[in-house]
RNA sequence: GCUCCAGUGGCGGAAUCGGUAGACGCGUCGGACUUAAAAUCCGAUCGGGGCUCAACCUCGGUGCCAGUUCAAGUCUGGCCUGGAGCACCA
């Protein structure tokens, strides 16, 4: 065995051996209990940056660890394909976006290997494939069939510099969450998916998932922003056609409903021009097409001044009798609720900013208990507080929270209002005007209208005939043979929907493909997808929180309500790890504090690379990069090294297994002892919330253990060399998900069978997980005055009674009386003292 | 504004149940080996005070203020700071 460690050597070298052995392949049928481990895929961007790193390697340890623990692993890989960059990247350079995403792909993957992942590549997907995407058609059309799937022309946001509509979701503080530039809303006939019909169980089902972070699940709770409230409609008395309107609007505080003073309606609301008296109509039109051009940004700054404009008109006010004016203000959203907003400045602070501005009158309707508040135009601010009702007629008196029953209550009876349960989630627009995607499977006949693509005709290929250089508009527009077509129903002439789907989409669903990633005949085979799913852990950046982990949580309940698989929730466990940050910021490129990982394997080696990013910090935590520290691992790693390699002939693989009471000498017992409180705490800390960190201290101890104990040891004899050979066999076996080259390299060294990612598992003695005496803890009055190495076997009283002989508890405690003396066993003895 | 997370040495961080605060590492300082360097190894490293120095002794210390307890980094209440998410959502 070599006495230095060449870590590029035996990297190369085992990788080779793992793929020609096909050494990570998992099969679909074994006696063990299954365990899915997953990494959420990649983007093939062109190169890994430390975050792949990170990510994939956390998973990778897991599975490797889950593997050697009996479990059957599936750990596969694969890539989010489609996308913008692509696209972009070729018109940039002429070439074709499928060429550009292969070229990355191949050495994505390449790199992939060089890290030592057991992926079981068999089950490799690429979403940008048609072989995947027929299949994200095929899905598209059962969640049509279910009606899930829905076509309407709506405000949506637009991102000029992407060519294309955006998802709620994908617009972050009013910019796009690719190319940041400012969103703007257009209208256009768009393709959306219903995930409001499932606002309610992604809420509830947040409790079916304890081994979710509760930031996640809190951040998912937020967005779906599920409120109680009502709708009250309140009658228009004076519409300029002479017609019987209503206005209904929707309220969390029907309690202030006696404190009306006015009511807003969005400038888009649906009936505003028939609400808007001939002398206002100008003035309305101005401040709506003002409201139009102003970007969301813009429109929905909270430091902004209120603006509005009244509309002339009434409504009444049944609960008091009274009529109030109608205004419109962009402070009221059309998509939001009704698109109209009672407004109490008295309990509001939005709307008490608006009365004020406008001179609107205040009426006060709530109070606190035991106190009046005066005269509201001398107030600073609404009184948003609970207290009781007041100038409310018959609900006077009454606490604010029962009178929102109450009072909505009585609408109900009244027949001008119900109670009603709002959420904030919109409907997915999945529409992308763009190429590089998979085509939406609809075609729109000039006599049947939209028709689905039947199923046998899938996939709808992306045509090849384009023009990447257009600008303005989607690529696919410019292909002569993919418009025109034929109608399925009539045989007439049709045109095929020029959007593709939202990436979204695609990887909403690439965890269940893994489970029967070759299939062609079916998206997946229900047995296999109900026997692999749901994802054990599955292992990702917090920015996912809500794109990709919501839209997957609303895919497996609707593919569930289609039939084709049994399960509520596709991933049982989230573990959310942090962002890898250098000098204190956030890797990237424009801030040019990058560390490319093909540099570290080749100066250090993937195991180095694998110690590190696990080392600092635990998982879930930002990570720190530094060079020091790559420096750090890469001496330890030779230290591993040279301890396995300068002892190598006298290390046995073949050695009976050490039971307590075996070795004689006391300290080769310390060290088999030291051995078993290892196994412990390193099985322990990975099975507990995958703590790395703690994990690999817990090497570096052993590793210090074992050269410590060697100092003491010139010659060593049998038992020594049992001892040793035990020692640095369990050092290898816990450190082989980790250093996976380097362990495999000393283990075919050594004379080992076959592979060390092979092996069981370590299982530790409690007997033996222990050092052979305790030391315990002697405080007064609660603070530590000595330390007593005692034999363990003590009972309570004689712990007490050997605390009470320490020199330093009799000066203490002479000339006073002993309280109480607690006595926790193995451990501590508490005097205390007056 | 609302919600969630975090706050421990020079730094990253450790500390199952409330029970030795600072594991392990980085950095720094000192030393061994060497002609020298690299590599390697050994030692020191929270702060104040006491003793001529050391061992040692002693007091304080986990963002701040209270509380519960024999005992609080850990539990409770109230703040402060930082990060993240949501946000004219009625």
């Amino acid at each position: 065995m070599k006495e230095a460690y060449f870590p590029q050597e035996i990297e190369k070298k085992w990788q080779k051996v793992w793929e020609e052995t096909g050494a990570f392949k998992t099969p679909d049928d074994s006696d063990k209990p299954k365990y899915y481990a997953l990494s959420m895929f990649p983007y093939p961007s062109g190169k890994l940056h430390m975050g792949h790193v990170r990510n994939y390697t956390i998973t990778d340890v897991i599975a490797r660890f889950k593997k050697a623990q009996g479990f059957n692993v599936l750990h596969p890989i694969g890539w989010d394909s489609f996308g913008l960059p692509a696209e972009n990247a070729a018109m940039k350079h002429g070439a074709n976006p499928e060429a550009w995403t292969d070229e990355n792909i191949a050495y994505m993957t390449k790199q992939l290997k060089m890290l030592g992942l057991s992926y079981d590549w068999d089950r490799e997907v690429a979403t940008c494939k048609p072989e995947y995407y027929k299949w994200t058609q095929w899905l598209f059309l059962q969640l049509y069939k279910k009606g899930l799937a829905y076509k309407k022309e709506a405000a949506v946001n637009w991102c000029n510099d992407c060519g294309t509509v955006l998802a709620n979701e994908q617009v972050i503080d009013g910019k796009c969450w690719r190319c940041d530039s400012v969103v703007e809303k257009k209208y256009l006939s768009q393709w959306f998916l219903k995930i409001t019909d499932y606002a309610d169980v992604l809420l509830q089902d947040l409790d079916k998932l304890p081994g979710w972070g509760d930031n996640v699940k809190t951040m998912q709770a937020n967005w779906i922003g599920k409120s109680h409230g009502a709708i009250f409609r309140f009658p228009v008395v004076d519409a300029p056609s002479g017609e019987k309107m209503e206005v209904p609007v929707y309220t969390t505080r029907p309690d202030t409903v006696h404190g009306i003073t006015y009511l807003v309606v969005a400038p888009e609301y649906k009936d505003i021009e028939k609400l808007t008296t001939p002398e206002n109509k100008d003035a309305v039109e101005a401040y709506r097409a003002n409201a139009r051009k102003m970007s969301e940004i813009e429109r929905l700054s909270t430091d902004r001044t209120k603006t509005g404009v009244p509309l002339g008109t009434h409504c009444l006010n049944p609960f008091t009798g009274e009529t109030f004016p109608l205004w419109t203000a962009d402070y009221a959203l059309v998509e939001y609720g009704t698109g109209a907003v009672m407004a109490v400045p008295t309990h509001d602070t939005r709307d008490f900013a608006f009365a004020k501005k406008y001179n609107l009158p205040l009426k006060t309707v709530i109070k606190p208990a035991d106190k009046d508040l005066g005269d509201p135009q001398t107030w600073e601010d609404a009184y948003v507080d609970p207290g009781v009702l007041v100038n409310s007629g018959e609900f006077d008196g009454m606490d604010n929270e029962k009178a929102k029953k109450a009072i909505t209550q009585k609408s109900v009876d009244e027949g001008f209002g119900e109670f009603k349960t709002q959420f904030r989630l919109r409907d997915w627009l999945i529409s992308r005007q763009r190429y590089w995607g998979a085509p939406i499977p609809v075609v729109y006949c000039d006599k049947c209208g939209i028709q689905p693509v039947p199923e046998d005709q899938l996939p709808v290929m992306l045509p090849k005939d384009v023009d990447f250089s257009v600008v303005g508009k989607s690529p696919i527009t410019t292909s002569p043979t993919f418009k025109d077509t034929v109608c399925p129903v009539c045989g007439g002439h049709a045109t095929r929907e020029m959007d593709t789907m939202d990436t979204f989409i695609c990887s909403s669903w690439y965890y269940l493909r893994y489970a029967d990633a070759r299939n062609d005949k079916e998206c997946f085979n229900k047995d296999k997808v109900n026997h692999w799913l749901p994802v054990d852990q599955y292992v990702g950046g917090i920015e996912h929180a809500i794109l990709h982990l919501l839209y997957s949580r609303f895919f497996t309940k609707a593919l569930r309500d289609c039939g084709l698989l049994d399960f509520d929730e596709p991933f049982k466990n989230l573990l959310t790890q942090g962002m890898v940050l250098k000098d204190g910021s956030k890797m990237s490129k424009s801030k040019g504090n990058t560390v490319d990982p093909d540099e570290i394997f080749e100066n250090y080696g993937a195991d180095t690379a694998r110690l590190f990013i696990l080392s600092d910090s635990p998982p879930a935590r930002d990570f720190d990069w530094s060079d020091a520290g790559v420096e750090g691992c890469y001496k330890f790693l030779n230290r591993v090294w040279r301890l396995i390699s300068t002892n190598a002939d006298k290390i046995s693989l073949n050695i009976p297994e050490i039971k307590a009471g075996d070795l004689k000498k006391k300290e080769n017992d310390d060290l088999l002892r030291f051995v078993h409180i290892s196994i412990k705490g390193i099985t322990n800390d990975i099975s507990n919330d995958f703590q790395f960190n703690t994990v690999i201290s817990k090497y570096r101890e052993l590793t210090n253990a074992i050269y410590d104990w060697q100092a003491k040891k010139p010659s060593p004899d049998e038992e020594d060399k049992l001892i040793l050979s035990y020692a640095i066999v369990a050092l290898m076996k816990l450190m082989s998900p980790v250093a996976v080259h380097l362990t495999e390299e000393a283990w075919h060294e050594l004379g080992g069978e076959g592979s060390i990612h092979n092996q069981e598992w370590l299982k530790w003695d409690e007997n033996l997980a222990k050092s052979s005496s305790i030391t315990l803890v002697v405080q007064v009055n609660g603070k530590v005055k000595d330390k007593i190495e005692v034999d363990e076997g003590l009972s309570q009283d004689e712990m007490k009674e050997v605390a009470l002989q320490s020199e330093k508890v009799k000066a203490l405690t002479e000339g006073k009386t002993i309280v109480k003396t607690i006595v926790v066993p193995k451990k501590l003895v508490n005097i205390v003292v007056k």
